[in-house]
This record gives C-alpha cells, structure tokens and sequence, in this order.
DNA sequence: GCTACATTCAACCATATGGTTAAATCGAAC
DNA sequence: GTTCGATTTAACCATATGGTTGAATGTAGC
C-alpha cells in the first residue's frame, strides 16, 4: 500500500509526537537493538514498547528483522528526509530577517 | 506555563500530523489572516477551523492578534526551529553513505 | 515433543481527537 | 441598546490512542 505523501507525513509527525516513541528511535540510531533491550530503559510493559514500535514501523522510521528468537529493530532515517523536506518550506521564515519582512508584508495585507 | 522541551515537542509534532493543520500553516505563511478567510478552502466548520488553530498555537506555531471584529492569524515560524533542531540529530543517518556505515556497524552489533 | 524465552495479540479501560450542530460571546455600526 | 457579522464555546458522537494484564505464538535447545 503506497501512502499519500500527505498521509506519510501524517504518519512520520504522529510517530514523532510521542517522548517514549522519540526516545526509541534515539537509542535505536546507536545500533540495531532488539524490542527487550529497547523496552528495558523505559518504564513501560513489553506490549506497550512492541505497539510504539509498530508505529514507528508504520512510519518507516524503523525496520526489523528476525534473528533467532529476537527481532532485531534499526533505524531506518531516510524515512525522517520527508519530514526534513517538509520542513524546509518554512526554513526561510525563520532564518534570517526575512521573518521580520514577512511580518511586515502581512500588516500591509489588510 | 512554560514547556519542557519534550511537552514542546510533543505539541509541535502532534500539531503537524494532521493534514489540515499542516495546510493551515501553510495558507498562513503566505501572509496573515482571518480565521474566516483560513477556514474558506477547507470544507470544515468554522467551528472545526477554530479548535485546529488552537492547536496550532498551544504548539506556538501561529499567534493571533484582534483586528477589529476578526482575529487575525500569523504564522510564528519560529517554533518550527525546535522540530528542525530535533530532526538535524538524524541528519547524519540519511545524509552520505554514513547510512551504510551505520548499518555495517549495527551488524557487528551482536 | 517439552520447556524456556522473546515477542505479539486480544480484550479491556480511560482519555484524547476530530468532527458536527446550536448557543453564546464579542466588537462594530447604526 | 439592538442588530449584524466573526469567532468561540458547549454538548455531543465515533473513533483513535496509550496503557494495562493475560493468553497465544514462534524459535531454540534439550
């Protein structure tokens, strides 16, 4: 099933929202780690680490693969391009002084 | 009440995993304006437009000031830095092949 | 095939979300 | 101060979310 690129980002920023999900992803992006190790750290049953897991998997901003008995889960950063291009639109609103030009250009607006 | 980062964040993100709100902001870059004029191209209630733009500025990312009888909605870019700063921790997994290397060094990882 | 371990699934719960309609508020203008 | 237009609030609804516990599944090893 390809998603909408409005749906991906839907996805990829919902995924994002969550502390416990961002945490994952920052202790999965120091190496591949399987769903035990990432649960241990935090205070929060298995099945509720495997659920934050399958959303950031629908997201794509991680991948797993069984090894043995574990699954293995790593990051899968591309997926965070989509949120980078997304944000980059608003980029010149902040940078620089063409935030106070734009504040300007919206008083003579009305 | 001042937001710790993660609450800023939980709120910047959960703000833009929504379709609507992600047009919202982008209408509103083009210059400020009434809530009336934000709701006319979406096929929403006004009532629907207005709690949408509550969420968008609990997570800062628009402001409003009274013009009169209407409010007048800017976009406040700005917030969008904390997001941008978040995600640039990831920059280094999908840019160059530091992405490749990342995975080699996940496999010996175990 | 039984046992043990890693993980997921199912059922449940409380709260949040995104939408609606209808009533209430607020400012402007007469 | 009444009326009109702009917006918010309240009440409601269906569905989603984030968590739990307990049962089920899958793989490894004996």
């Amino acid at each position: 099933m390809v998603k909408s690129n409005a749906a991906r980002l839907d996805s990829i920023f919902h995924a994002l929202a969550d502390p416990t999900r961002r945490a994952l992803l920052r202790d999965v992006s120091a190496g591949a780690k399987s769903v035990g190790d990432l649960a241990r750290p935090h205070a929060l049953t298995l099945a509720a680490v495997s659920k934050h897991l399958k959303v950031l998997e629908a997201a794509e901003l991680v991948a797993r693969q069984r090894r043995g008995s574990f699954q293995i889960v790593r990051l899968n950063a591309p997926a965070l391009l989509d949120a980078d291009e997304w944000l980059a639109y608003y980029r010149p609103f902040w940078s620089s002084r063409l935030d106070a030009l734009a504040q300007h250009l919206e008083g003579e607006n009305q």
